[in-house]
DNA sequence: AAAGATTGAGTTCTCAATCTTC
DNA sequence: GAAGATTGAGAACTCAATCTTT
């Protein structure tokens, strides 16, 4: 057990501020979204992928893999938003163990309804205030982080550098 | 009405690593620190902010603040932390309306064992991977975003550039 | 009436257990 | 046994309503 390396004063500065940015704007895109579309950003998300999709639908797994979702929450959701009548399930022939999750008519209408006012946030809360360079510096961030991540789920016996 | 200005395949790009990183980001830290030490990220917050207040202790309205919670979130967490004996509330006598919530001992221990495992597991999954000048960056993108939060919440009818 | 704070109901997320098909 | 998916219980968050003191 080695002594513990405390953060910097500028490290912590930029590690709280992010945390704060983070929760704060994703109350606020959720707040606006759900006020003016009675969406929540997890419906979004998953109307998105799905509207994006062939024929409007997806095997869950697919679903699940892409927005990196535990299989519970997807199910859960999903049950939550058929209920709304956004999806419906279907079965899947040929793996009778899976299923396809298919975008209603009533949720492509609800996507495509709420998406321009959801893209202006985005771009009033945050890509507005941004150089072209720091739009680019951003998804290098997250990239970082996300190889990080990677890498120490995948294997946590690895310390990265 | 005007027409929806969509995102660019570049902004996009970038939003959508954010969107992910972040809840990834979140998720791992939160089921790590949830795994070493039994605290959520939520319960974390608050320990950390009594710990670095004076006597241990703060009135529930200055942690709602600092934290930028819902009053009501705020409550709920703290009765949770409280049946589980990491702070206790105290009656304010000057303002009779108000509250301290103050650290307890088991909190302080809880805190001071949680913090090594949650410090380097920041560093593992996000600082270790930036350069000095990319943590100034996330500071200033943090601190951007947050004032467009605060300019946009406070005044809605004003719109940012 | 406003400020500080709590409560209850409804929704969502996580964890572990389960079920079916491969 | 593993993969795809669901279920139920418990914890956490949000919204609106409420209560007390200023």
């Amino acid at each position: 057990v080695r002594q513990t390396r405390w953060l910097t004063a500028r490290e912590q500065r930029a590690w709280r501020a992010y945390l704060h940015m983070q929760s704060r704007l994703a109350a606020e895109l959720n707040r606006r979204l759900q006020s003016s579309s009675g969406l929540s950003t997890a419906d979004y998300d998953v109307l998105v992928r799905l509207s994006e999709a062939n024929e409007g639908r997806l095997r869950s797994f697919e679903l699940g893999r892409d927005l990196q979702w535990e299989q519970s929450r997807l199910s859960h959701q999903l049950t939550r938003m058929q209920r709304r009548g956004l999806v419906t399930r279907q079965e899947c022939t040929e793996d009778r163990r899976g299923a396809f999750v298919v975008l209603t008519d009533s949720g492509r209408t609800a996507i495509e309804q709420a998406a321009p006012a959801h893209v202006a946030a985005v771009r009033t809360l945050v890509l507005n205030g941004l150089t072209a360079d720091q739009i680019t510096e951003l998804e290098r961030f997250s990239t970082t982080v996300l190889t990080r991540l990677d890498a120490t789920v995948t294997d946590a016996g690895c310390p990265l550098p």
